[in-house]
DNA sequence: ATGATAGATTGATGATTGTCGATGTACACA
DNA sequence: TGTGTACATCGACAATCATCAATCTATCAT
């Protein structure tokens, strides 16, 4: 570690701060904002919500695609993002696919960013 | 409130689980989503924990430019990005721009996904 | 005043994304 | 076997976005 060795001096010509800790890789940047990407649309938002506040966290996509006025293609779509994302968990009964939160996914999106 | 009525019979033709709480509305999703799209971006991110690793939570742009691997345009375009968003506040003294954190900022929105 | 530097803005371009209609697939019921 | 339903996939299109080179603005030094 070579932080020890540069004082701050406070020179009025420099423009810079010293730096207190290592900031983000670019790889957990990377990871981290592909995950953000699929959580950053309102129709996902809602799709995320509307599964939580069902009973048991789950719910088919019927129960999805007229509350958010849009095409059912689109919100399989949709739904595709979130799965392969891993916030959501996709389970097929009969003709139905239910959806259903994965634990902790979005807690452990929130508490990168808090530390970020 | 019209959650009490309808009894939660379980059919099993029937495919949707009852709703527990509302979920999210259009424009707070709307809103969420405009916050979370200016977070999702490796660069963007990588911005962010640069600001948070300097002492004083601060940094100008001569900081930021180089460890990005971007052009000059580029990191000032993400920067204001950022300070639309209302993670950033910008303040310039002399020559140089000083870039640090807005205060709960990021906490803000975490919080707000937790609770999705 | 002149030149140099820090940073913002502009314009253009290639890539990504949200949306939908059309089609495909798998299952259920007659 | 055939028909209907639930959902996924495909192809297309318009919109948004990340990036850079070029330019502009403001400040400092000489």
């Amino acid at each position: 570690m070579t932080l020890t060795e540069a004082l701050p001096i406070t020179d009025l010509n420099a423009c810079c701060t010293p730096i207190l800790r290592e900031p983000m890789g670019a790889d957990a940047a990377e990871k981290l904002a592909r995950s953000l990407k699929a959580l950053a649309d309102p129709a996902r938002l809602r799709l995320l919500s509307i599964v939580a506040s069902h009973d048991d966290a789950e719910a088919c996509v019927c129960d999805l695609t007229e509350p958010l006025g849009l095409s059912q293609p689109t919100v399989s779509h949709h739904l595709k993002v979130l799965v392969d994302a891993g916030y959501l968990s996709r389970e097929k009964r009969g003709t139905w696919a239910y959806y259903s939160l994965t634990p902790d996914a979005l807690d452990s999106v929130s508490g990168l960013i808090s530390e970020l």
